[in-house]
RNA sequence: GCCUUGAUAGUGUAGUGGUUAGCACGUAGCCUUGUCGAGGCUUCGACCCGGGUUCAAAUCCCGGUCAGGGCG
C-alpha cells in the first residue's frame, strides 16, 4: 500500500499504491467536494499530471445520491477521471452551524444543505456510503467541534474519534478501499499526543491530522504538527488535512508529512491571487498593468506559457472572467510542480538546502 | 449670433435651502487553508469658476467657462 523510496532527515518519498494506480508522495490534492473542480475538468488534471483529488463522502450521498452515482457506474466513470480519488468522511461539516444539529457518541444527526432533509449517521453508515461510492481512499468520520478552542469539547472529540475510528475500521467491508484515520486535539500539545497515540494503536493505511488550517495560525499549526507527527507510524502515509500554502506545506513535509489537500490554491485563483516563487501576488493591483511577463518566470503551466501578467490584468478590469481559469491552471500547477520539485530534491538528498532556498525568496505578509 | 439644457470623487450618477453630500464602478489595503458563492471587509476620493440673496446655498439669482441640443 505504502512503500518509501527515500529519505532526507524527517522527510520522505514514497509510493501510495490504490486500486487506480501509483501516486509520489509528497503530494498535494486539489479539492473536488462535489465532485467539480470549479473552472478546470478532468482532461486539465490529465494536462497538469495531478494524480490524486479528494470529493466528499457526506456531500455526495445527499446530492446527487448513491443511487444516481450506481447509475452513473461509479465517480471515477461520472467524472471521466482515471486516477485516485480519497472521500472526505464528511466530518469537517461538523464545524458549519448550518449543518450540524446534534452530535453524540452514537451518531450525529445533522440537516442537509440542499433540502433541509435531516439525516442520521453512524460511523458504520458513513463506511457504507464510502464502500459505495468506491473511491480509492476513504476517511474515517471525525468529529470536528466547533469551538476550537474549548479544551473539555476538544477532549471530548478526541475520545468520540477514537471511538468512530475503531467503528469505522470494524466495519470497513471494501477491501480495495483504504481507510485513513484522522487525529484531533485542536492545538493542545497533550490532546494531541492522546489522540496520535490512540489511532497509531489501531491499524490504518493511512493517519491523517485534522482540525488544522481554520485561523489557528502558521506557529500553532507547524507546532501542533510536531505534537501529532511524533507518535504517528512512520511506515504508513500520513495526511495533513487542510493545507494550504507553499510555505506550510514544505515546512509540513520537513517534519514527514506526505499528503495535503486545500482549496487556497484554487480560490485563491478566482479571487486574484496567483502563487509564485516569490509569494503571492494580487494580480488586479495596478502595479500589473503593464507587467509583461508570466505569473511566475520559472513556470511552464499553460498560462503562464501563453499569456503575461498585464493581460490576465486586463481581463480582470474588463470584467472577462476567463482570467479565473487561467490563474487556476497556474496556481494548481505551480503546486503540483512545487511538490515534484521537493519529492526530486528529497531524492538527490538536497531537500535541506532546497527548503532553505525557497523561504529565502517565498515572500509571506 | 440667438434660444435652450446641463455641469456633484478618476468614471457614471442620487440629491428642490439646514445631509457626516448617498450609490455603483474605480484607487489603495486586508481577509479566505479536510462543506470554494465566479467572494467578504476597510480605505481614499466630489458639489465648474466668480459674485449675489439668505441665519443657512450643491440646491435660488446674475455673470463667466465648458459641453450637448435647437433656430438662423
Amino acid at each position: 500500500m505504502f512503500q518509501i523510496t527515500s529519505e532526507e532527515k524527517k522527510a520522505r518519498t514514497g509510493i501510495l499504491k490504490t486500486q487506480h494506480g501509483k501516486v509520489e508522495t509528497p503530494f498535494f490534492m486539489p479539492v473536488a467536494t462535489k465532485l467539480g473542480l470549479k473552472l478546470i475538468n478532468s482532461q486539465d488534471l490529465k494536462d497538469i499530471k495531478i494524480k490524486t483529488i479528494i470529493s466528499n463522502a457526506l456531500i455526495l450521498y445527499l446530492n446527487p445520491g448513491l443511487e444516481f452515482l450506481e447509475k452513473a457506474k461509479g465517480i471515477h466513470k461520472f467524472i471521466n477521471y482515471n486516477d485516485t480519488i480519497f472521500t472526505d468522511s464528511g466530518g469537517f461539516q461538523m464545524i458549519s452551524d448550518n449543518f450540524l444539529i446534534s452530535i453524540n457518541k452514537k451518531h450525529v444527526r445533522f440537516r442537509s444543505p440542499f433540502d433541509s432533509s435531516i439525516h442520521k449517521i453512524t460511523p458504520e453508515k458513513n463506511m457504507e456510503i464510502q464502500s459505495a461510492l468506491n473511491s480509492d481512499v476513504a476517511m474515517c468520520l471525525d468529529y470536528m467541534p466547533r469551538f476550537e478552542n474549548n479544551y473539555e469539547s476538544l477532549k471530548e472529540s478526541v475520545k468520540i474519534t477514537y471511538e468512530w475510528a475503531k467503528r469505522c475500521k470494524d466495519s470497513h467491508e471494501n477491501k480495495k478501499q483504504l481507510l485513513f484515520c484522522i487525529s484531533q486535539g485542536g492545538t493542545f500539545k497533550d490532546l494531541r499526543e492522546k489522540s496520535a497515540k490512540l489511532m497509531s494503536s489501531l491499524d490504518f493505511d493511512g493517519y491523517a491530522i485534522g482540525g488544522l488550517g481554520i485561523g489557528e495560525g502558521s506557529d500553532l499549526l507547524n507546532k501542533t504538527v510536531d505534537y501529532s507527527i511524533k507518535y504517528m507510524p512512520k511506515d504508513k502515509p500520513r495526511y495533513l488535512m487542510g493545507i494550504g500554502t507553499p510555505q506550510h506545506i514544505i515546512e509540513s513535509i520537513s517534519k514527514g508529512i506526505d499528503i495535503f489537500d486545500s482549496c487556497y490554491a484554487t480560490k485563491h485563483a478566482r479571487h486574484e491571487m496567483a502563487f509564485t516563487l516569490k509569494g503571492e501576488i494580487r494580480l488586479g493591483k495596478s502595479k500589473y498593468k503593464e507587467d509583461f511577463t508570466p505569473l511566475d518566470e520559472n513556470c511552464n503551466c499553460f498560462t503562464c506559457k501563453n499569456y503575461t501578467r498585464a493581460y490576465i490584468h486586463y481581463l480582470i478590469k474588463i470584467n472577462e472572467p476567463s482570467w479565473k481559469r487561467l490563474v487556476t491552471i497556474h496556481n494548481i500547477t505551480f503546486l503540483n510542480n512545487f511538490l515534484t520539485q521537493i519529492r526530486t530534491s528529497i531524492k538527490e538528498n538536497n531537500f535541506t538546502k532546497f527548503k532553505k532556498d525557497f523561504i529565502k525568496n517565498y515572500k509571506v505578509k
